[in-house]
DNA sequence: AGTCGAGCGCGCA
DNA sequence: TGCGCGCTCGACT
């Protein structure tokens, strides 16, 4: 099973209002490609269906999203606060207790 | 303390 | 075939 179907799987799994990190998913995979997420969440076919923006960086700070540019992530954080998620400064409010420990 | 480099796995040239 | 990346951690200064 390749790590891209995990992890898509993984995304899908995450319930709204909540989210995760590239490193969490990581180790859940029992895999330390940490990168490879981020790359594959980048490139990944169904931005819709699977939430990426729902994954952030370990510190709960935001990261790119699909354009890799502040635009989009302006975009992402406006996508997550529709699902209740609260976005400051680039970091997620209350991240520990709105994250998915799968 | 802050900075730097390495390393995983996959995608693209 | 080789390099870069939505990152993270450990080692060195």
């Amino acid at each position: 099973m390749n790590l891209n179907k995990k992890v898509y799987d993984l995304c899908k799994k995450i319930p709204k209002g909540k989210l995760s990190t590239y490193k969490l998913i990581a180790k859940k995979l029992n895999t330390n490609a940490y990168r490879a997420i981020g790359q594959i969440l980048k490139h990944n076919k169904d931005p819709i269906k699977i939430p990426c923006y729902k994954i952030v960086k370990n510190n709960g700070e935001i990261s790119g999203y699909n354009g890799n540019n502040r635009k989009n992530i302006s975009k992402k954080i406006k996508l997550l606060g529709k699902d209740g998620i609260i976005i400051k400064n680039n970091k997620v409010l209350n991240f520990e207790k709105l994250l998915y420990k799968f």
